[in-house]
RNA sequence: CGGGGCGUGGCGCAGUCCGGUUAGCGCACCUGCUUUGGGAGCAGGGGGUCGCCGGUUCGAAUCCGGCCGCCCCGACCA
């Protein structure tokens, strides 16, 4: 079932029209820099204030707290298993990369030359003045390149392993850790070591091959749509904007709240390249050596930073329901130790309704901290539902719900809380993707000049659909003329005869261009 | 690599221009009491090589020289 369809059939929202907004204490509102005031700012604190991640002491890289690596885990599982469920399977390779495979392709060097971080030395010793330095005895024979992605030495080992049609196909995975020099770094969006996986995938054919590239690009963009909530474009990269290494890259586009376009993920068909660079040859059924064809497809922690730009407002993380770690948070209200004691009890008891009813909850029975400062905390950290319970609602045997994407606050009968939670987490996943996919429409203007193009550009930001004559000259001068990019040639968009906006040459179909992360 | 800014308890800062008690404030932390339905209050307490090295001076967080690091803005990128 689409994506689509199951939006359709979900029910309607559960608040009523006795909810109201709850107010924020004035102090609250200088822990999350509002988005309007500095959208940078907003993101890295809210990012700061969930405790998703923090700047670590080596320059560029970042320390994922637990907060952040459970939403990585969360998507790392997801994936995973849809990775599985279409037919692949996990392997490691090493992090090091002798420098000579580096070299092999042309392109793919030339592509990655600039952020490599290289071990040269394997031991440390002390100079004259005491001072830690590489041991000048110790320097290598050959150095390694820490890895920045995988492709050359996962080719020169699958050359080894591939004889035959019959080898073939590998379709192998790896989540690993990858390091790429960055200039200008920012947590999860940039860093210079991230999380990924990245599949590497050989085939007998070139049809097989894009076919899987294919199939992977829908992985991401159903991830991407179902679990993140976050709607996304499936397309097709410029030969500037291309893979080192690739034939054809794939992508999946997403628009952040301030305009700017998210590569969310990327599935490349590499043609027979780096089989050629790696001498990556098999016997067909008519006795023929053949090159192999490849595919690779990644995704990374940056997929935590769209996440967090997607849904987030100025109270800090929004989070959907099918990545939060915590779906639903329990706050219990008392005023003395007689209190504390029924209160829990209760608590507990709603604590294993929900919890057997399937939703992730958490009971915060901690003393040290008021139920205000919890309320602050939990929105700050985006837990989708949270629950209030006092000595009031234990005699009413009410409970309090509150959303938090919307701010709804309603008192409820405890009786079927379960359902109602269950129903409410099932409405934040779909409104949050409804309310992310109208903010993308909303921020995509179709233009056929390119004075009207500057404009929208610079006034209101977002996607833009134009005509281009398909030459890197053209898309270079846009580049450089208004900082925005061809983000991709949208996959599924009809066929559209044009002229390109600047040179009046002919084009075929408009494409994607904005200003990108 | 260019342009800007900043290094002072865990965090955020004041003090530096114009050198001079024991380096101060907020948050956080510890103890106690009172509190508790939206980040509690009061009292007490602990915690500092003022980025590093050198110089000037009776005396340096403060002046001078050098070095190091970080952040922001640009060029490269998932």
């Amino acid at each position: 079932m689409s994506f689509r369809r199951a939006l359709a059939t979900r029910r309607r929202p559960v608040s009523s029209p006795r909810s109201h907004r709850f107010p924020l204490p004035p102090h609250m509102a200088d822990a999350v820099t509002p988005r309007e005031e500095d959208y940078s700012q907003w993101y890295l604190d809210v990012v700061r204030n969930a405790k998703l991640a923090d700047n670590s002491p080596a320059r560029g890289c970042m320390i994922i707290r637990p907060n952040g690596m459970a939403l990585w885990e969360n998507m790392r599982d997801a994936l995973d298993g849809m990775f599985k469920a279409t037919g692949h399977e996990n392997l490691y390779f090493p992090i090091f990369i002798p420098e000579r495979f580096m070299a092999r392709e042309a392109e793919h060097v030339e592509g990655f030359a600039k952020e490599c971080a290289i071990v040269t030395h394997s031991r440390l010793t002390t100079n004259e003045d005491g001072d830690l330095i590489p041991d000048p005895e110790s320097k290598l024979g050959e150095n390694y390149i820490v890895r920045p992605t995988s492709e050359t030495i996962i080719w020169d080992t699958y050359s080894k392993w591939i004889q035959s049609y019959r080898d073939l196909p590998l379709l192998y995975n790896q989540w690993a850790n990858v390091v790429r020099w960055e200039m200008r770094p920012r947590l999860f969006l940039r860093t210079a070591e991230f999380l990924w996986q990245e599949g590497h995938t050989a085939h007998a054919t070139q049809h097989e091959a894009i076919e899987e590239a294919e199939r992977m690009l829908d992985v991401y963009a159903t991830f991407a749509e179902e679990y993140m909530a976050m709607p996304v474009i499936r397309g097709r990269k410029t030969e500037s904007e291309r893979f080192p290494g690739a034939v054809d890259t794939y992508c999946i586009e997403a628009m952040m709240q301030d305009g700017k376009a998210l590569q969310a993920g990327t599935s490349h068909f590499l043609g027979q390249n780096f089989a050629k660079a790696f001498d990556c040859t098999f016997t067909n059924e008519d006795n023929e050596v053949e090159h192999v064809w490849a595919t690779s497809w990644g995704v990374s922690t940056r997929l935590v930073g769209g996440l967090v730009m997607t849904h987030s407002d100025d109270q800090g993380l929004v989070l959907p329901p099918k990545l939060a770690r915590d779906q639903a948070v329990i706050v219990p209200i008392y005023f003395n130790d007689d209190q504390r004691a029924t209160v829990l009890k209760e608590a507990e008891r709603i604590k294993k309704e929900l919890a057997d009813a399937g939703v992730r909850v958490k009971l915060d029975a901690d003393d040290n901290q008021k139920p205000g400062w919890k309320f602050a905390e939990y929105e700050l950290q985006g837990i989708p539902v949270r629950l209030a319970i006092g000595p009031r609602d234990v005699k009413n045997e009410n409970i309090e719900v509150a959303r938090r994407d919307t701010k709804d606050k309603n008192i409820v009968p405890q009786e079927g809380i379960a359902d109602r939670v269950k129903t409410m987490l099932d409405d934040i996943q779909t409104s949050l993707y409804d309310r992310a996919l109208a903010r993308q429409e909303e921020m995509t203007t179709t233009v056929d000049d390119y004075d009207t193009f500057k404009e929208v550009l610079e006034e209101k930001g977002g996607f833009v659909r134009a005509h281009w004559d398909g030459t890197a000259e053209t898309e270079q001068r846009i580049q450089d003329e208004t900082k925005a990019t061809i983000r991709c040639i949208p996959l599924d968009q009809e066929q559209e005869g044009g002229e390109d906006m600047i040179t009046g040459k002919p084009s075929s179909g408009r494409v994607l261009f904005a200003k990108a992360y």
